[in-house]
DNA sequence: AGACAGATTTAAACCGGTTTAGAGGTCAGT
DNA sequence: ACTGACCTCTAAACCGGTTTAAATCTGTCT
């Protein structure tokens, strides 16, 4: 006994009207009287009438909804804090409009571009977001080519016809650099995240140009991958140094907390022997032993913010500016301390 | 200059048949010449024609898309190893038959319930998986009252109409348990999740179980909230007892290395003080210090047994067989230790 | 040659909305 | 009373597939 949604028709039979007229009043279009404007809302009322998405996917060409592709590969998704809480920032906006949000993740096996493909040519979404922006991304081009907007998260360095949501690693990175300086740390490394990643290298240049700023240079720059298991291998380089760092900026969360256990593990005290920041202010952060100072930005609004953005695009404005959100702040906790004593 | 796909109209006038007769080829039904197939497969193979979703929804009322709920109040979403697995799993098998995933993310505001009724009202699904069972979870009346086919991660301990895919976790409690008996442990206490949930009273009953089995009693056992902040304070409370524990089995990994840090943070050495055990070998598992004893699961897996499950329901199967995954594995790591000497 | 069964194929309705062209009605102006 | 302008509303086409009823084409049998 399925119980049968009414359909256009009935609210027009019911309010004896055709169903044209039903579909103008319900869509708020001007050309009809007032009273059989309202006459027909009440009819809908009262049959408890909800728009059949496919009926109108079908007539008016859009899916209401957003895409976005995920790749699984590297366990990147696997404890990202940033994927979950921008998603979750993403569907209050389109819970208030009807719309969904429809996730491709990527599998080993296949291309990115898959991903992007396969959402294209299904139509199954108005336009996407493109997460992890890389360094002259193929993948603009290619949504470019399919036709799909789409809305970037940070700005690419080429030419790119989407708006841009960005919020700037900078700062953030900055801030972290300064703290250690003002502990008196002058030997402070960093562990980036890939090259390939505009965030992972605003991060480290951000690293570099502020250590410069203070006329010092980086005691080193070791290559992560964002893993903990990239986090592990590249502390164990740098504390392998002949002159150890005394502090370490890593480009994530993840990477730090990895990096705190690998030194805890080789017998160093944090932060007596070895102040370690992290950034993402992950949840774990807080209650690591001892808390990671980290860089706290806000995903959650991250996803509102470019979930609003790409509806602009995909609701046809032609001009669509790009937002900057406000930079991610300094959280202090005690895994950075003040340098320790040279022992020459 | 938007290019235009082709429609069946288009394959039917370059094949020389009607519109109907491309649908009966496409879908492979018989009733047709083998010629004629072959010459609408051809056309239709250079024509590069590809099937609308949209209109197949509105002709044969099916979204070709299966729905996760997922609630993102108390950060459960934020850095459970469990959700992003979990869709990777589901997608391999959706990927395949061109179907996707749609998320409905509820937010603080509203009910989990509000999460559904909209993915049924909007019929953007069809079907949902039911994670995080609940006991006597009201969901289950609701999605039947919905007519929403679904497959329940976990049994419900009530009447249900829906297949469920399960994966027992008392053999991996046991084994941990097991484990710090071993290890000379007498004093272990368990802080356990939400008793609302059906796997957290399943870990908590096989921990208390299999003590008796050994005719011991828990020293204590602490309701936490599988959040890390939660870890942490049940585990001070169980620090502070009189009689303090010398072991503490952690119904997850992110209370059990909040907890760590706690342990940790009070000046205890793990696991020469205290062992420390989590659940579902989450990524920083390995690399936290000392390296987590914990219990290992295939979330992946099971995202694609439930998806297949599922979807035997959608197409349409009338007795679809609950499926038991195998159970989770003990993962020893340095976290758990002999117990200390008694210092009476 | 005509009848009939069986195999192919087509035309048209249908899914539930949106949209356009035009029909019908009202009213003011002449 | 006639005309044109304007307002309101309807009928029908359309989106791109699926499905059903019926038409057409074979070939066989009498």
């Amino acid at each position: 006994m399925v119980k049968q949604r009414p359909t256009i028709a009935d609210v027009a039979s019911r309010a004896g009207v055709s169903k044209g007229s039903v579909s103008f009043a319900l869509n708020g279009r001007p050309g009809l009287a007032q009273a059989t404007v309202d006459k027909i809302l009440a009819a809908a009322d009262e049959l408890g009438w909800r728009p059949s998405n496919r009926a109108r996917s079908l007539s008016v060409s859009k899916a209401f909804a957003l895409g976005l592709v995920i790749t699984r590969d590297p366990a990147v998704l696997s404890s990202d804090p940033f994927f979950p809480a921008f998603i979750a920032g993403v569907e209050s906006v389109l819970s208030t409009r009807g719309q969904a949000l429809v996730l491709q993740v990527v599998t080993a096996g296949e291309s990115e571009a898959d991903g992007y493909r396969r959402l294209a040519q299904d139509a199954r979404v108005d336009g996407v977001f493109l997460s992890d922006l890389r360094h002259d991304d193929p993948r603009i081009q290619l949504l470019v080519d399919l036709g799909l907007p789409a809305v970037t998260l940070n700005r690419p360095d080429g030419e790119s016809p989407f708006p841009a949501v960005t919020l700037d690693d900078r700062p953030g990175t900055s801030a972290v650099v300064q703290h250690l300086l003002e502990l008196g740390h002058t030997r402070i490394a960093h562990v980036a995240g890939p090259p390939a990643f505009v965030h992972a290298t605003a991060r480290s240049s951000a690293f570099v140009a502020t250590l410069a700023a203070a006329g010092l240079k980086p005691a080193a720059v070791e290559a992560g991958d964002f893993t903990a298991a990239g986090g592990i291998e590249a502390t164990r380089r740098l504390l392998a140094l002949p002159k150890r760092p005394t502090a370490i900026v890593y480009a994530n969360d993840r990477m730090a907390i990895a990096g705190l256990g690998a030194a805890q593990a080789a017998g160093l005290t944090v932060p007596d022997d070895l102040s370690i920041a992290g950034f993402d202010d992950s949840e774990l952060a807080e209650y690591v032993h001892p808390g990671l100072t980290t860089v706290r930005a806000d995903p959650f609004r991250f996803g509102e913010v470019a979930a609003q953005t790409l509806n602009q695009l995909v609701d046809g404005a032609t001009e669509v500016p790009d937002v900057e959100l406000p930079p991610a702040q300094l959280v202090v906790r005690r895994s950075t301390g003040t340098a320790p004593l040279e022992e020459t």
